[in-house]
Parts: C-alpha cells; sequence; structure tokens
DNA sequence: TGTCCACTATACAGATCTGTATACTTCTGC
DNA sequence: GCAGAAGTATACAGATCTGTATAGTGGACA
C-alpha cells in the first residue's frame, strides 16, 4: 500500500519545473485538451524546443501533472492523518475527508483532477490511465484498510459507501449544485460511525 | 411520459436526426473535443453544408446531445417512478437508484455524460453549461421533494447526501474502480431509509 | 411549370494543433 | 580553455479544426 515513488521519467530542470507548473495550473483550469503546447510553452516562459527537450511529448506532460497532483494530494493528505496518530479509525476517516474538504477549497475549484481527465482521456490506452485509475484504486484501499480496523467482517462494502461519499463531494463541489458538499458528506460519514458502522457487505438491516 | 418538450432550436430533418444520433454516440464514446464536425457528417452520411444548415455550430450540437441525453433521461426515469405509483417516497427513492443502476448498465459505460461534459466544457459561458447544472439541479430537486414526503425537517440534508451516493456511483461506475457502485448505494439508500432516515440537515447527531 | 426545401459534392479559407529542424547563447565544472 | 547541458529564437512541416462558398440534384406541392 506503500505508494512506490518511480522516478520521474523526466530531468526536471528549472525550465522544466516551469512547464509542469504552468501545465498544472492551465490544465485544471481549462481542460487538457482545451490547452495547447505553445500557450504552455509561453506561460512557462519557455521555448517549445525545451519543453520537447524535456517532456518529449503532450501526452508526457499530462502523465507528469496528473502524477504530480496525486503526490501534493498524498503529502497533504498523511499531514492530515498525523494530526489524529494514535487516535480511532474512526478520526481518521474523518481526517480524509477534513483533508479533501480544506483541498477542494484551496486547489480544487474545478472539482477533481482525476475525474475530470477520466472524462476528456477516453481511450483506456493512453499513458494517463493508469494515473487515474491507480489513484482512485488507492483511495478506494485507504478506505478498506481503515474500515477493517473498525469491523473486518463488512469492510469492503463500508469502504465502498465511504468511496461513493467521496466522489460524490468531489463531483458535486466541480458541479456546484449545492454549497460544501464535504461538510455534508462529513456530517454522513460521522453518522454512519457514529451508528456502528452503516450498511455492511450483507442484504442489510436488523 | 409527457415532457414540456420546449420546441428544438433546430429543424430535425432527417438529416438532422442522423447528425444527432451520431454526434450523440461519438461525443460520449470519444469525448466532445476529441471528435470533429468532419467525423461526425461523415458518420451521419451527411454533408458539412447540412449539419451547419441544420445546427449552425458544433456548440448547438454539443447543446442538443445533452439536452437530448437528459430528456430520455427523465423518460426512462418516469417509467421506472410509473412502476412504483402508489407507494411511499421511500420506494420512490430506491426506483430513482435503480433506474440509475439499469440506464448506466445499458448506456451508461463511461459514466455520465453531463459530468464528463463538464469536465471539458470548463466555461461556464459555454450554451451548454446551463444544461449540465440545471440536469443537476433537477436531480437534487426531484431528491428534496421525495425527502420531504419523509421527513419535512431534515429533507435538504437527506437530499443532499442521497445526491452524493448517486453522483458518487456515477463517477465510480465511470472510473470503474470497483463493480456495481449503483448496487452499493442501493444498500446503503435501503440502510438510510430503513433506519429511520440518516443525518438531517442540522447539527443532528447525538 | 415553377418554387421552395433538404440535401449532395467539392473546394477552400484561416486558424490551430503537435512535433521537428537549424543555428546560436549562456552557464557550469573539470 | 573547453565540453556539455540547458536554453533562446525562429521557421516550418503536416495534420486537423471550425466554418463558408459555389454549384447542382431531386422531390413535394401549388
Amino acid at each position: 500500500m506503500e505508494s512506490v515513488q518511480q522516478p520521474h521519467r523526466v530531468r526536471m530542470t528549472p525550465g522544466a519545473r516551469r512547464v509542469l507548473a504552468a501545465a498544472e495550473r492551465l490544465f485544471y483550469e481549462r481542460g487538457i485538451h482545451a490547452v495547447g503546447v505553445d500557450l504552455i510553452a509561453a506561460e512557462a516562459g519557455v521555448t517549445k524546443k525545451t519543453l520537447y527537450d524535456r517532456f518529449g511529448s503532450k501526452e508526457q506532460i499530462v502523465v507528469e501533472y496528473l502524477a504530480g497532483r496525486d503526490e501534493r494530494w498524498r503529502e497533504r493528505l498523511a499531514g492530515h492523518l498525523e494530526a489524529v496518530a494514535g487516535r480511532g479509525p474512526d478520526a481518521r476517516i474523518v481526517a480524509v475527508f477534513e483533508a479533501s474538504r480544506a483541498w477542494a477549497l484551496e486547489y480544487g475549484r474545478k472539482g477533481c483532477s482525476m475525474i475530470n481527465a477520466n472524462a476528456e482521456i477516453g481511450d483506456p490506452s493512453h499513458p494517463a490511465h493508469p494515473v487515474i485509475t491507480g489513484q482512485k484504486r488507492w483511495m478506494l484501499d485507504l478506505f478498506t484498510g481503515l474500515a477493517r480496523e473498525i469491523e473486518p467482517a463488512g469492510a469492503d462494502g463500508l469502504a465502498r459507501t465511504l468511496m461513493l461519499l467521496h466522489e460524490g463531494a468531489l463531483v458535486a463541489h466541480g458541479v456546484g449544485v449545492f454549497p460544501d458538499p464535504f461538510g455534508q458528506a462529513l456530517e454522513q460519514v460521522r453518522h454512519l460511525l457514529g451508528n456502528g458502522a452503516a450498511a455492511t457487505g450483507g442484504a442489510s438491516l436488523r
């Protein structure tokens, strides 16, 4: 479950760093297809030659964009989890949602970059596809591990419910249909955990 | 079944119908930006002149694509709700999720067209933007109306939780991180309703 | 017979896209 | 002093994009 931090496929020179920073901002704000390499190079204050010398293709910039954002998210999440170290799995599950809420307020005006990229990249053979599915799988595994500490029997079911609430809050935030969806998710999560943990794997209720 | 059928901004000649059918399939399967008007015209067996004579712009085709899909979804949903007519709000809420599950299995291999389009469009001044937000607002209003029949006090909170589970299942289905997310959502919804309805709007819990 | 109407066929304008080529500069380390 | 790495500047190839222009076809209907 430790992320295997594979080395960057890209030499991160100062120019490359500026390219990636510009690409992250532009891709997230306007979408991947809507942003061309000329614009990225111009915003980064770099020539296209430098851009292609470092990254080789636009696809690779997309991969680095998503992988980098995922990495920053995991670091951020780790900080929130450290803050409740020693406390039980309930507190850590709540901490995940609180981390997402803080992240969404700070970085997430346009929703989840992974969900958005998944919508733009129909083709599963795109090199960014594993980054996207890997990130979502990682989140599900995280929830599953925490759920197992609460009730090993129904852990998968609880984890999937948490995943639904989390993804739902991400997309609701992106569409903006009602305010503070993570607040709503948190309320529901606290309620589920307080009740002795929601629908388990089996055929529901007492 | 009678949806309010506001007049199309487009004369739906046989050629226009084929254009829209091809656009719906291609936009959903490959994404909006990834599909050009030349391809749409070719797949529809129509010249570009016909396409532009009918729709005027690609943007307008996108609007018709989303509005048409929304209309079909509402008709489908109406059918599922009629099947439980006379029964209580609980049964109708469950019926909504069952309708989404059936829809996703049939039309939804790539997730929710509204969520995907919202990810691709970025710009809120795009004419398709109101179609997207309108559809999500309509779903939230639907849940709110049903929730009000269960408990007027906490209706907004219950509706938002249902919305989170529903959007979460849509996006989980699109990413494919675990199988049958609507089944999981249904389980959780039945549990919430069976328990006397979950976290209410206010600062309810213990 | 004549007039719409939907449509075909084809060509092209003009912009933008990803990616490459050539030649030169600037800085660093040995 | 000099090699190599990183970058600038500029031009261009080749494809694809949205959208338009011109000319003609075939059927319905009065």
